[in-house]
DNA sequence: TACCGATTGTGACGACCGTCACATCGCAAT
DNA sequence: ATTGCGATGTGACGGTCGTCACAATCGGTA
């Protein structure tokens, strides 16, 4: 998609605090990559310490386990960045980072953005919440992992990526679908499973799909089912 | 265990940086609570913001599910931080605190928690790479829930437990082994299936128990068949 | 020593879901 | 249209492990 883009950090949230002056003179201490769709920007275990910010484009965090299964972290847009834990704690790179369509990033070295923190108390703060954001992200996932059986991790998958529609806002989409399998990843399940969980959800009239959107007509409700599901987890089955 | 302890900030990790005039001011602002073994500190859920600490005792970070199920994130022990979320990013508690033992703890309002933050770098830079340190835990676990089957769980979970024994260093130790129930909630399994999983290891010489005690006689041994259980994952069962 | 609760070991059973296999379906390019 | 490839729906099968039940063991205490 991004074909010609300027190399401007303007975009980047952290630095929303920053004047332009300090934005420029970061800027010339980053150094810019392109990267197509499916390359790999970040190894897991790699011993670079640089921080990386999307300037266009978007990626997958993501790590694969010995035995080759895939498991999903977060998937990262234009303003994001992510390569701070490393530069923060000097230890080798915790997930791998791959492209998901062409993306242009621009590199800061660590040095430098140590001393950006240590300068600017503001951008320091707003690396506090995005770090305690994905603390307690992380958590409800543990959460879900350690409590919900698969079919229920779907329909709570559902509900996080639904949006309310622009038109009629007591109707919510998922629009487009990402295909199952990406679904399947970030939930630690198998395309199969997604796919046998919506068929038993049609009936139910509690989601509606048509072509690449999925519809949820009654969000309330949807959410009293699953809610339901999980109550009644203890007696039988699933951990 | 703890009966009379002073009431100092002097052994908090997060506070080592600061000269003990700091630390005397960050006392007088401090207010002090004492619980039994089992008392609950903080509620998933609950406004408070303040933060917390650890000057004797310890505590379990936990969360139950609807269906009542336990899952355990971390056990935090004297010098220990907790409640920083909330503080910074002013949401609610994200987990539960109980007291494992008869604990006392500092208790610090957020704002003069930010406060701090902001006058000492220093103990900003340590919070971020404590964060760093949650965020990076979280993600190996997320990383075994979703790709070792519970037995496997177990296998890791002892490594992580062990210790070189103090008399011979290359012997490892796990001391006092906890009750299988907890270790059973560190890795949402059920305390039977790590009660199954020991005794499919103790013929293997891998590992044997006295009392309290559980040796590893050959941690590289051990970690070898562990690694060798997850390439196999592939082919047949399980996530 | 006898008793008690907490912890541990183990058997049986069955549900859940991962794996494999195959049939459709949609969509793009030729 | 035809071909081809990716995404999807579904059936069958079997292993893992959660659940329940009960016995055995271990401490600590009366």
């Amino acid at each position: 998609m991004p074909v010609e883009t300027s190399h401007t950090l303007a975009g980047i949230k952290l630095f929303e605090a920053l004047d332009e002056a300090e934005r420029r003179r970061l800027e010339s201490h980053c150094t810019w990559r392109r990267y197509s769709a499916g390359e790999t920007v970040l190894e897991r275990g790699s011993e670079s310490r640089e921080v990386l910010f999307i300037v266009a484009g978007s990626v997958n965090i993501l790590n694969v386990s010995l035995a080759g299964r895939e498991v999903a972290y977060a998937r990262l847009e234009v303003g994001d960045c992510f390569g701070e834990l490393a530069a923060i704690d000097g230890q080798p790179r915790s997930a791998s980072v791959v492209a998901a369509e062409p993306t242009l990033v621009a590199v800061l070295p660590s040095a430098r953005f140590i001393e950006l923190l240590r300068a600017h108390a503001e951008v320091t703060f707003t690396l506090l919440r995005r770090l305690t954001g994905m603390v307690r992200m992380g958590d409800v996932r543990i959460m879900e992992l350690s409590t919900l059986a698969a079919t229920q991790r779907v329909y709570a998958e559902l509900l996080r990526m639904a949006r309310p529609d622009a038109a009629v806002p007591s109707l919510w989409v998922i629009h487009p679908l990402p295909p199952l399998r990406e679904i399947a990843s970030r939930i630690s399940t198998t395309r199969e499973t997604v796919a046998r969980a919506l068929s038993q959800l049609y009936p139910t009239g509690l989601v509606r799909r048509k072509g690449k959107s999925l519809y949820i007509p009654d969000r309330d409700k949807f959410e009293q089912t699953l809610a339901a599901l999980q109550r009644e987890g203890s007696g039988h089955h699933h951990v």
